[in-house]
DNA sequence: CTGAAAGCGCTTACAG
DNA sequence: CTGAAAGCGCTTACAG
């Protein structure tokens, strides 16, 4: 391994000069910043970056926040894996490398331990634990933080506007001729805007048009995974056998549900339309395609990264950021004629 | 942030008792470790990693190769996702951190040079792009590396018994009744097992019964995607209509396979029998749901772990380790009677 | 524009 | 069993 010391003997330059060669900052004439720079290519330089971390107290690191335990599923899920994708590369691009952070270390550290461990210089928080106590004193750990799902106090979330997503289910399945209309949620957590979110958006719009929300037609599975949808759906149709049309939180759920339709002999579209929400990367696979929401994981994480990084350089982050949703129309939901739409 | 000299101020030790106590090695009287232990804790001490790794040369940083351009992945691939949740948690376990290895900073830092960089102290090679000049570096440049798929020259590969796969695939299939039975590939590169082993296990099999294998039956798609399966089974079946079984090389193919046999209304496994590879997460949406070889992604990434903590502590690895890989049946296969099993 | 000195927080021989 | 000294590779004021 070749150090800063190594150059400076081949170049006859001290220590402090080749770290600003090497850095690009400090006053050098252009001469001995090409000598030194040339040197270090020949030597194939590599700084150390334990060393640099040391002294400057910048890691270079992010810490993030991805938990695989009970239904968070860790790399696999659905949604975060491709902001992760997206998030490591920008993230790259400025020069920082991903942390996990993790609780596994002696008997338990904490991720605040983790961070102070690792010097971690921005956490983002993509997946933790339902209730995690920790959570809670992330917003004043000093350390710049970012989530992408969860609210946390004194930390800027970035997520989709599933509000608006709510609402536009709801015009969609209304402008279709649909107006007995099941709502099949998930667990409303406080700090987790998801399903709350979207359920308030679609009861908004269709009480909008002046009818009134029967909490009958809502239904919440008790979780996010496609058994619950399963058994939620059969729940909700058992209960209210006269909806055509059912709009499902995620779309995990959602194959659940046409699971359950499908077996017990209805077609989708035709008996029942189904709107998901995601636009899983394996929706394609499934027979009918379904229709549903795309959550734009490249901005998610493209806004997350910006912010996170502004952040560390000082700057005021904003509360919360939303992210817009589109609606990808496949073949889940039934078009009625004309006659019918208007006859609700 | 409070250091070993802060705790050696507090309990009248010197800085380096207060490393050893901390450390659990060095000989100390079991009252002054514990006199400092208490210490630490209540200070609320944590050891800073930046200098650790400066001094001791062990960074407890295990770099890993995840490529999410073109094929790749990255987090979202459907074998490789719940993989690293597994080998995250092992390492872990063991005190180690994941870093992921890029080639993005400076106008293309190396795999190696991010290594040295860090202090990585290890390497899982998971994903790297087809073809990278660096892999064949990779065995002798010093540091302890493992891989999950590709062949690497010097580096022990931990991966599923492919050829004995292709056997049990080609044995399902005659014991079920089939004989015209198709195999539906992907590109056959030199170091990377899957495609080729599996061709060859299944070759091997149906030969075995004294048939010959016609090459006519082997269609080689050109990527591991859902379209180009969907590609492939339309020419292979194009070519061969009297195919009544196919033994797709992995699900993302055979959910395209079965898409275009669908399409042209053929019933599965009525008119024509699937196995795919890999038992994806999301092989229970689709209907028929698919029989197929589950890769058992936590033993894979339990012996990679293993295999890399054992490199790092000195000691030799293995070229390849095999890990068997479970035929799991569920609707996609047909069952001829026994009277049409003799018949071929 | 360049360099000598000191420090970042920890560990490793080596004394005692 | 415990501590003084030196070092890991880099950077930051501060002189000159």
């Amino acid at each position: 391994m070749i150090t800063i010391y190594d150059l400076a003997k081949q170049t006859g330059f001290s220590a402090p000069t080749i770290s600003k060669a090497l850095n690009g900052n400090g006053k050098l004439s252009e001469e001995t910043r090409q000598t030194i720079l040339e040197a270090a290519k020949k030597a194939g330089y590599t700084a150390n970056m334990a060393a640099k971390s040391l002294s400057t107290k910048h890691s270079r690191l992010i810490g993030v926040i991805l938990e695989d335990v009970a239904m968070k599923r860790g790399f696999e899920h659905p949604l975060f894996g491709g902001l992760l994708n997206k998030f490591r590369n920008e993230i790259e691009m400025a020069g920082y490398d991903l942390l996990f952070l993790s609780k596994h270390f002696n008997e338990g550290m904490s991720y605040i331990d983790h961070c102070r461990y690792r010097d971690v210089e921005g956490i983002l928080v993509v997946n933790p634990i339902d209730d995690d106590e920790e959570m809670k004193s992330l917003g004043d750990c000093g350390i710049p933080c970012v989530s992408t799902n969860e609210f946390i106090p004194g930390v800027c979330t970035v997520v989709s506007d599933n509000e608006t997503a709510g609402k536009m289910a709801a015009q969609v399945f209304f402008e279709a001729g649909h107006s007995k209309i099941g709502f099949l949620g998930a667990p409303f957590r406080e700090n987790s805007p998801a399903a709350i979110e979207r359920f308030k958006g679609f009861k908004a719009e269709y009480e909008s048009y002046g009818l009134e929300f029967d909490e009958r037609y809502l239904e919440i599975c008790n979780a996010w995974w496609n058994q619950a949808g399963y058994e939620g759906m059969k729940k909700l149709y058992e209960r209210c056998p006269d909806i055509t049309a059912v709009f499902v939180v995620c779309d995990a759920l959602a194959f659940g549900a046409m699971k359950y339709l499908l077996e017990i002999g209805k077609s989708i579209p035709d008996d029942i339309s189904i709107i998901g929400f995601d636009d899983d990367t394996t929706v394609l696979r499934a027979a009918p395609t379904l229709s549903t929401f795309r959550q734009d994981r490249d901005r998610i994480a493209q806004l997350a990264s910006e912010v996170l990084l502004q952040e560390i350089a000082g700057m005021p982050a904003p509360q919360v950021v939303r992210v817009p949703v589109q609606y990808i129309n496949r073949s889940s939901v039934r078009r009625f004629n004309r006659v019918s739409a208007m006859a609700f």
